[in-house]
DNA sequence: TTCTAAAATGAATATTAATTCATTATCTAA
DNA sequence: TTAGATAATGAATTAATATTCATTTTAGAA
């Protein structure tokens, strides 16, 4: 198994994801997946333990990589709510440019949370990112100080999880990143009138 | 195999929708089902098609059994704010009060949307019933004429979903139903200040 | 050009678990 | 009480596919 992510390792961890996306986990077979990078079977075993290990390097990397451009929105913005818009967009730009992700996301990330504790999280990592944005909110005024954050940070990743997940399931055919500011307004002025 | 739900029929889809809940559809397997229902493994194939069957029953019934309780919720308000107050207490009610199912309906529908095109989407059902709502509101003139119903109607169901399924990750130990308010507060009044 | 190590192959193997069905047990009605 | 029907059993079969590894190919050094 290499190290270095040669260019038949990111080959075979491309189709990978593209036959994970396609079938889910159980039903992408090793064989589908070798046969998308035209590789032989065994060649698989060159770069990944076995196929949990494939998931495994899929969803870390990828989790990785977005965490990574999240963190760098949030910092690029002053206020919070500049933060805000800005992660909002961010995660709905990252996921928008990669499908296989959003929908490996989406399907498989509860199977590799039973089974494989020591992949950081994205959403406890997200959340995170949340709680100090609405606490920076609440010190600066812009936000209500009554809300209880736990609630609130879980209800705007909800959200942002549900409009990504429709966006999925209509077969990725609209623009998911237009939705960013429609949905920060939601969550700062709500649906009431007046 | 039969038709009328028997005991041992009752007996069959409860075991499997625990044992599915803890493993996970496709690491559950038949020998477990039956083990936890005391019954034979050839005893399953009496009451159900095959594997797939028993999810297919299973998400079935529930999902009857819990949108004609919401549509209930819904009919007993009178206002758009009550009837999404009385829809959000009868989503986590119900969910609370059914972890197996709360923990299927979140991992393995995406499953069962692949395969099985017949079965009423309650993700859909539910939407369905959140646009009545707002438009309701709209005409009231309690909710924001500028919204655009298809986004807010996602965001609402998305932020539900994410507190539920904060609750199943976190073992279930606290009171869902006692967020239903605060989440309808913050749906209809924001987060921001003033 | 030749040699050696690294990389790749894919047929054979091993494993796992869904499903079947011949047999046995249980129930019901005459 | 018993014959026939219905229900249940679980060992044997079947099917699918992840993984291995003996063999072949390739690439780079001498």
């Amino acid at each position: 198994m290499q190290k270095n992510k040669s260019e038949k390792y990111l080959n075979i961890f491309n189709s990978a994801g593209a036959v994970f996306a396609k079938y889910g986990f159980y039903k992408a077979t090793i064989s589908q997946i070798a046969s998308r990078a035209g590789v032989a079977d065994g060649t698989l075993y060159l770069y990944f333990k076995n196929k949990d290990d494939i998931l495994y390097q899929y969803i870390s990397y990828k989790t990785s990589i977005v965490f990574e451009k999240m963190n760098d929105a949030v910092a690029a913005g002053k206020t919070a709510e500049e933060k805000l818009r800005n992660l909002i967009r961010c995660h709905l730009q990252e996921f928008q440019s990669d499908r296989h992700m959003a929908v490996i996301f989406q399907s498989e990330v509860r199977y590799l949370r039973d089974i494989q504790s020591q992949i950081k999280d994205i959403s406890k990592m997200y959340l995170d990112l949340l709680s100090d944005i609405i606490e920076q909110g609440q010190i600066e005024g812009s936000i209500r100080q009554d809300l209880f954050v736990g609630l609130v940070k879980r209800f705007i990743l909800g959200a942002v999880e549900g409009v990504i997940s429709t966006w999925v399931s209509a077969g990725s055919r609209y623009d998911l990143v237009a939705m960013a500011d429609p949905l920060v307004d939601l969550y700062l002025n709500g649906v009431k009138e007046g």
